[in-house]
DNA sequence: GGCATAAGTTCTATTATGTAGAACAAATCG
DNA sequence: CGATTTGTTCTACATAATAGAACTTATGCC
């Protein structure tokens, strides 16, 4: 297999995803993404990534209900994959590895 | 300022770089990199993602003295700049804010 | 009914990053 | 001086980040 690699932006797609759970869908994602990372993504930026994660096998969709209000129309809800759920453990060893044992960081004298 | 933003590689270069201190040169680099990640990166990709954080300004270079071993050319050391430090300690905190609070990650059953 | 408006998603483009490997350069060893 | 070793630069292409217009489908209201 060609080892699954996850971009930045996927990667913080992706746990916007596991957060939210049963309301996972692309505007909610974009919100969570915003406050979480102080950084405002368009929303094609999102999608985009969105439907990466689900070509990548780490996400899925499946389209929901129309909601009972003002431009309420259905959503398109995703769900973490059993690959997701992996994807996520190795990112997160990772990320511990990268960062371990590292204290502060002193820049050379100029 | 257009916001300074690190890819992931990018970032995996600098902590090495911050790391290795006075022996931060390419070929050190690469090797650090494929020891943390366990990925194997090619010396291409290294090279030009050291220049990439050049260009950002958050690493300087300097050419040191030709080493007396066989093959031992003179190599290109790496550090760290003021900017550097800073966008490492960003990297950090955004990182954490992107994990906290996440346990365990639970597929949906198929 | 039909138009204004709101929530959502899809499409189209462009730039930035990731990635590989050949080519090139400069040292020592025999 | 040719083989070998360490090190860097160049060239090219693939993947990911990112924006915003366009489009779709609801409801509210006159």
């Amino acid at each position: 297999m060609p080892t699954l690699t996850l971009g930045s932006l996927e990667l913080a797609a992706l746990l916007a995803v596991a957060r939210l759970g049963n309301d996972a869908y692309g505007l909610a994602v974009r919100r969570d993404l915003t406050e979480r990372t102080g950084r405002d993504y368009s929303i094609g930026a999102v999608y985009t990534t969105l439907q990466r994660l689900e070509d990548k096998g780490v996400l899925k969709s499946r389209t929901g209900e129309p909601q009972p209000f003002r431009g309420g129309r259905s959503r398109r809800h995703y769900a973490i994959t059993g690959a997701g759920a992996r994807a996520l453990r190795d990112a997160e060893r990772n990320t511990a590895a990268l960062w371990a044992g590292f204290g502060s960081v002193r820049p050379e004298p100029a």
